[in-house]
DNA sequence: CTTGCCCACTCGTCTATACGAGTAAGCGTG
DNA sequence: CACGCTTACTCGTATAGACGAGTGGGCAAG
């Protein structure tokens, strides 16, 4: 085995209180942080680590697990332990629901992803009716049953961000909305054809860790949390005419929002 | 040791290809979910768990710490592992900064905590000069120093929110903005008072696990992310007059925003 | 009754070992 | 050259055991 380069990492204090993980942990962090360790480059070895220090590789595989929650780094079995690179991130901007976003035939998401060059994908499209869980009965105004459209969000074939739309069935019912494909501008276009003319949005933001469900669905990477975002649109009589539910990777994202200082 | 109440957990799928572990956490999880262990109650001892499934204690470990890092459990040295009890939420609505929330002598965070029936404080206040990181130079416009105000919330005792506002110099200096306590209404007030009225915010969010450092001031428990917000607030000039840098522990805030659909 | 100690129970840390399974490169065979 | 096997290295899972340290209840001494 090929020891490790010396001066890379440092040694362990034997007088200090800190568990022997976490000043393993320590100073891989801060090689992390210090670049010696590059985005997407290979830590040392579990068995090198071992050696390096001279301890169990339990003890090297617990501050591995630390450095995996914090999101810095993951494993891939049968290759190594990689430092977690930044993917690419979505921005979204206050006014991307603004009616001049709306005109193109495309959806925001392509029309956004393509500009910056990269290759948007959705797939798992469900639109079926069903009944209202408790939480969207009430922002909907006390409905039983809903239209629900459900897509999933990919950037260069990593999933991003997975959407729930929910549309009161009187509304939505035999309208495009409650086609795959709704057509150029997307529901909100077909919404005020059909005479609800949006007045405007209120959203809602959570960040926590998934459930192991959204990990399947997102891919996502240990240490890696979503944001849960609850968007209900309404029209001018003030009437809540969407809920849409949004789990995003949080590290595929950054929102952004304009407030006026009123 | 007193067994396990029988019933309460499965057994193992030994043909099954998931690790027991893994299978272990699931049933734990389901459990929760299933209301059968509540919020703050405590979970089996590893002992009790190592009983009942016949397994050792390291693979009960195991499974604790994968409910750990979905933010589901915690563990307290000498007592148990418990249900991690949702905290009550603070609600930050996009209209927090109206200039009708700034007439009162008591600080927003104050009057919104005491209205909830909490106990708010604030503390950590730190107000000095230093120099500007790239970033907050950037946005406030390549400037070189800046007064840099420091300050953590707490609610009931618990860190919640730890803020960083930069202002310039030119601005700030002299001027109660440099003060420790800058009067009623907040900086903002005093802002306007010096001449900039105040136009528009804007506010960037990531959602991210915390750094060891936020973990400590935030006293975070594992499987609690933060959201980091960066508000740039612009007067009437155009002109950004301060960058806020704040991390909140993500359990204890939902963040609410109203868009116009224009 | 109060104080202080002990003990049982809890999780925290660490060692040593074993086998399984994914990966990639080298090597030999056809 | 192409294919498939072997092999070495990687992380994944699991066992068994040891000691440490925080917590809280019970018990004995004062």
């Amino acid at each position: 085995m090929p020891s490790l380069p010396s001066g890379l990492l440092g040694d362990l204090d034997p007088t200090s209180d800190r568990a022997v993980f976490r000043q393993i942990a320590d100073q891989l962090r801060e090689a992390i942080d210090r670049g010696r360790f590059k985005e997407g480059e290979k830590l040392p070895s579990e068995a090198e680590l071992v050696e390096h220090y001279g301890v169990s590789r339990m003890t090297v595989r617990n501050s591995f697990s630390v450095l995996q929650g914090e999101g810095l780094v993951h494993a891939e079995h049968g290759k190594g332990v990689f430092v977690r690179p930044r993917p690419p991130v979505r921005r979204l901007a206050s006014d991307r629901f603004a009616r001049r976003h709306r005109e193109q035939g495309k959806s925001a998401f392509i029309v956004e992803a393509d500009a910056a060059g990269s290759h948007p994908q959705v797939d798992s499209l469900e639109v079926k009716e069903e009944k209202a869980s408790q939480d969207v009965s009430n922002r909907l105004g006390s409905v039983r049953r809903v239209l629900a459209r459900r897509r999933r969000y990919l950037l260069d074939g990593r999933p991003v961000e997975f959407a729930t739309s929910y549309l009161p069935l009187d509304i939505a019912r035999g309208t495009p909305i409650a086609e795959p494909n709704p057509g150029p501008g997307g529901i909100y276009a077909r919404l005020e054809e059909l005479g609800h003319r949006l007045d405007h949005f209120e959203e809602e933001i959570r960040a926590r860790m998934p459930s192991p469900d959204e990990v399947r669905t997102l891919r996502l990477a240990s240490g890696v949390p979503v944001i849960h975002l609850i968007r209900t649109a309404f029209d001018q009589e003030g009437r809540a005419v969407e809920v849409c539910d949004t789990v995003m990777a949080a590290d595929a994202y950054v929102l952004s929002y304009q407030l006026p200082a009123t």
